[in-house]
DNA sequence: CATGCCCCCTGCACGC
DNA sequence: TGCGTGCAGGGGGCAT
């Protein structure tokens, strides 16, 4: 499910629980994720009381008294439920009933005050890791992360110089999160449509010599920042079963342009195209052949 | 360093 | 109904 509105879904979702809350117990159902799960996983959480949930990129950041921080990243089809909680503002309003756990519940957190917190994920290509506060940027998946897309230091400017040089496709390299980081699948081809710039475009061709930024890449920016805006504000996409934490569903993948559209007609204001779908370093791209240049 | 490919794993939709 | 195939929101690791 998960790329940045939806991890961002999350999130917003867990603060009015988490943040503050105490961990009272963990329970690993299995030894590992993607990895295995931290050495004495269960003790380190045990009692921690949780201080801040953040995010960076596709990673949750929970902050604990201690001096360490839960890394959280939900993979491909990791997802996060929130069970026998009071719903904060909504007197008598609750999060479904706890319920025993599941086939591929893996990781729940048992809350002082009752609620659960429970990581499903059926193909485990998700991940928690336990690192000290401190040296959490210069963690190896964290350090070489690029900007936030939505925060400051990602414009026009920053774009521009960062494609210029590479000789890959725009697809490519709005994938990379060396480069942008939090864009998926879905929202690349979203982008890039909203932008009506080719996913085979070469990258370095929205540069120039002069480092000025180019209509191109201010469109870029804009369509990235747009559509991640958007899709955060209807909750994310809910692509096959994946739901919020208080199991609603996001509603994004009604908005979608061009992802998972194959033949449809190109939605761009009087353009006569067709969403076409092919195949780029082994995953589909949705796209315009006929407004997307 | 940059690039592209393989792989991890499970579930589901599809065609026969 | 059953079975084989291909595909799925990510990203680490490796060869080139």
């Amino acid at each position: 499910m998960p790329e940045l509105p939806e991890v961002e879904t999350v999130r917003r979702g867990l603060l009015p629980v988490l943040q503050g809350a105490v961990i009272e117990s963990a329970e690993a159902r299995r030894p590992d994720l993607r990895w295995p799960l931290p050495d004495n996983f269960v003790e380190r959480l045990a009692g921690r009381r949780v201080e801040a949930v953040g995010r960076r990129a596709k990673y949750l950041l929970a902050d604990l008294d201690g001096g360490e921080v839960l890394i959280l990243h939900l993979g491909m089809s990791g997802s996060i439920r929130i069970e026998g909680a009071a719903v904060k503002g909504r007197p008598g309003l609750f999060h479904h009933p706890r319920a025993e756990p599941g086939a591929h519940d893996h990781v729940v957190f048992h809350l002082a005050g009752g609620a659960t917190i429970t990581f499903n994920d059926p193909r485990r290509f998700g991940a928690m890791l336990l690192v000290p506060y401190d040296h959490m940027d210069s963690h190896p998946l964290l350090r070489s992360l690029g900007p936030e897309p939505l925060g400051n230091t990602f414009h026009a400017e920053y774009l521009a110089k960062a494609l210029a040089g590479r000789r890959t496709t725009l697809k490519a390299a709005l994938l990379d999160q060396k480069l942008v980081a939090g864009l998926g699948n879905i929202y690349v081809c979203e982008a890039l449509h909203r932008a009506h710039l080719s996913p085979l475009r070469l990258a370095g061709t929205l540069a120039t010599k002069t480092g000025a930024p180019t209509a191109e890449a201010e469109a870029l920016v804009a369509a990235i920042r747009d559509v991640l805006r958007a899709a955060i504000l209807a909750g994310g996409s809910s692509l096959r079963d994946h739901k919020q934490v208080n199991g609603e569903l996001g509603y994004f993948q009604h908005a979608f342009k061009v992802y998972d559209r194959e033949g449809a007609p190109c939605p761009t204001f009087h353009c006569k195209g067709h969403v076409q779908r092919i195949v780029q370093g082994g995953r589909s791209t949705f796209y315009c052949a006929s407004c997307q240049r």
